[in-house]
DNA sequence: TTATAATATAGCTAAATTGCTAAATAGTAA
DNA sequence: TTACTATTTAGCAATTTAGCTATATTATAA
């Protein structure tokens, strides 16, 4: 359930792509330019990351735009900081 | 620098022998007998983990006792934070 | 229609990952 | 020493990943 989604960010290009679509939706394009891979390359990154429900897109013409899904990333965070944040067992030594 | 930890985590085996230290220190053979893999597989886990510098290793006699690096694992939780938390532009519509 | 533009998909390769079994290592105990 | 126990390391196979180029798809523009 989570799984997709830890596999999904642990690509350091696609966390890049988490970031930019932190400022707002952008389109394909615009995010494969920040980026010297092959525009195919980046377009398979967006599909693991939509696959991960991290993103969303939406036809616009010829274009298709992406934006964050800040509801998933807000829940991952959650989730993280739920099973790994907080006090461990040995906070005394 | 992150990179290594973003790896390490996203194995699901590997973010439950996080949970497991959590609770404490353990053997590296008590943290094998919670899982159904063979022991060496989860012997090279504990390395992946060791690598990411998110647990420590101490030998005592014949065993190996892990434990969290706390310091490291709340680090990266700051760092992800701080990324990926907070607003993002979207958010007034 | 034909051409162009934006994007995705297919198909390939190299490298990394994850599992296994078998063997090496290191410490304890007889 | 010898034997036993805990653990790692080596080496192998199957799978996944991440890159590439070439091709297909879809929409706009001429």
């Amino acid at each position: 359930m989570n799984e997709g989604i830890f596999k999904a960010m642990s690509d350091s290009t696609r966390r890049k792509i988490i970031e930019l679509l932190k400022e707002g939706p952008k389109t394909a394009g615009e995010i494969a330019n920040h980026f010297s891979f092959a525009q195919p390359t980046i377009s398979r990154h967006l599909t693991v990351l939509k696959n991960a429900n991290l993103i969303v897109d939406q036809k616009d013409g010829n274009f298709i735009i992406y934006r964050l899904n800040t509801t998933i990333l807000q829940e991952w965070l959650g989730w993280i900081f739920e099973h790994f944040g907080g006090g461990d067992s040995d906070e005394k030594e």
